[in-house]
DNA sequence: GCAATATACTTGAATAATCAAGTATATTGC
DNA sequence: GCAATATACTTGATTATTCAAGTATATTGC
């Protein structure tokens, strides 16, 4: 197999991706958050329960326990996340979002859906499904 | 065009470049280098004059020139890479391996395509090169 | 040929994340 | 039911990176 594409490919991902998260940061700015925090809130807001451990948090978004900690630290203080005991689990604290987390969420929410259509603009619909495809194969 | 899928897609692409950035630094962690490093080296070993301007190479890798300088130091420090200067453009500083950094990069070079290999080892020819056509896409 | 502007860095301060080590609680096997 | 181990965090120290501001040199237009 041909090494220097494997590599050109690998490179180009990586180059790919920081392009990518600095326009969601631009993009996000006006609303005072990250892509991480972005990334947080929409785990929280898209999970069944409405909210979630630390560690199940971290698995999900890519980031350590301790990444999730210090992240987690200033939205709570801002009211954007709010902190449950878990009466099963007394390790345990689950995450959910607040009312202004939830509003927060929404709007940030449309300036995402906007960067996320003009980041992949040039890409028709099956293009889109077989990036995602790829993305899968290579997360086994 | 369904929104939804779209975020799908950026979280997902997020989400598989920091775990394939997990690996790549874990392989090369036994040549005592960072992926990005690794990324520099490569850039400079790939370059037609074997040097490049640190703005060049910010470019080329996608941080900002101040990144690089701090990245550089312990680098030209360490004897891997050296600064030439440019008798054409005095406020410019001309990065170049050194021998021993090209000798490392030879070593870790190995390392990384197997990286990249495993990485990739789920893809067929044929997917690696429409991965590499829809990054060229995306980057437009 | 000089003033205005642009380019190529460097540096101090800040931010995001990690790892290693610590604490508290839960689970498991005897 | 207790010791050993595992899990779910938190915290201090470190690393990688950025941004804003500064310096030095180059280019451009008059």
């Amino acid at each position: 197999m041909n090494s220097k594409k494997i590599v050109t490919l690998m490179l180009e991902q990586g180059y790919v991706s920081t392009l990518l998260n600095k326009r969601l940061d631009g993009g996000l700015s006006v609303h005072g958050i990250s892509t991480t925090e972005f990334v947080i809130m929409h785990k929280l807001a898209s999970s069944a329960t409405g909210n979630m451990s630390r560690i199940a948090l971290a698995d999900a978004v890519g980031l350590t326990a301790s990444g999730v900690t210090r992240l987690l630290a200033p939205m709570e203080k801002n009211n954007i996340t709010e902190k449950l005991a878990n009466p099963r689990d007394a390790r345990q604290s689950l995450v959910g979002l607040s009312d202004v987390g939830r509003t927060l969420y929404n709007d940030a929410y449309v300036t995402f859906v906007h960067s996320c259509t003009s980041a992949f603009s040039l890409l028709d619909e099956s293009e889109i499904d077989m990036l995602l495809h790829l993305l899968n194969k290579i997360k086994c």
